[in-house]
DNA sequence: ATGGTGGCGAGGCCA
């Protein structure tokens, strides 16, 4: 089976990407983020026509996280159980199965030193002990999805021109390190050992067509037990080309 | 190229 992460930049303005591609590469389980709409905007039809049960969080304009899924999603939890970071839709776990899984959307920070810099810092604090109560690691987990940080220079194309700005700085880079240390794996890593595979270029800048001028951003983090079967893990670089693409691209671990 | 894009929603915020 394969489950992949996607932060689709707005669910209403990439559902005529997400569609073709699920029917394509038809993962079993879908952790989407970045959704960007309330319930009632979301584009349940197209999406449960190909088989898809949907569980999703949304809010106005920002955010917003969905768990897509072929089998029945149980047990469906939303947020970090933290009433600092609730008002935000940016976290959101369930079973499907055997698996458990979360759809993760980190705050961006802005800027080193900005306010909301230091929110990303205590927000992954909380992610970590929420995900240390509630993912067993003697179970089959799959934490996926946008963390907004790079685990080091192998994640970023020009490390010269990142050097400790927002997504690259040393306590974001500590921050998602306190996660492998709860024995979570970066999936992406393990199969892509030297790096320089991204999963974000920048729309602003034209990263992308620029020649490859990209961020490691996104993640699939695995349990040992969903590890031990993990068989591997790319960037679909497709999903990022042609017409209104999100300017991130899918990440699709194929396990067991 | 110190510029430049994209999404939401209707002007500015966010990334």
């Amino acid at each position: 089976m394969r489950i992949a992460t996607w932060n689709v930049n707005s669910i209403r303005a990439r559902v005529e990407r997400l569609v073709p591609w699920l029917a394509e590469a038809r993962p079993e389980i879908v952790l989407l983020q970045e959704t960007k709409c309330l319930d009632e905007q979301f584009p349940r039809e197209p999406i449960e026509e190909l088989g898809y049960q949907i569980a999703q969080v949304g809010q106005k304009s920002y955010n917003g996280v969905a768990i897509l899924a072929r089998d029945r999603i149980e047990d469906v939890r939303v947020g970090l159980g933290d009433e600092r970071f609730e008002r935000e839709s940016r976290v959101l776990s369930a079973q499907v199965g055997e698996w458990l899984v979360a759809s993760v959307y980190a705050i961006n920070g802005q800027a080193v030193g900005h306010e909301r810099y230091h929110d990303k810092l205590a927000w992954f604090a909380a992610l970590r002990a929420h995900l240390a109560e509630r993912f067993p690691l003697s179970e089959k987990v799959v934490v996926g999805g946008d963390l907004n940080v790079t685990r080091d220079d192998l994640d970023v194309h020009d490390p010269r021109l990142w050097h400790e700005r927002i997504l690259c700085s040393t306590p974001e880079r500590e921050a998602l390190r306190s996660l492998f240390e709860l024995g979570l794996e970066d999936a992406l890593r393990r199969f892509h050992p030297a790096g320089g595979v991204y999963t974000w270029w920048d729309h602003y800048t034209r990263a992308f067509e620029r020649g490859n001028k990209g961020l490691r951003i996104d993640y699939l983090l695995l349990s040992p037990p969903a590890l031990a079967s993990c068989t591997a893990v790319e960037v679909d670089l497709a999903a990022r080309r042609g017409l209104k693409p999100s300017d991130h691209a899918p990440v699709v671990a194929t396990i067991g």
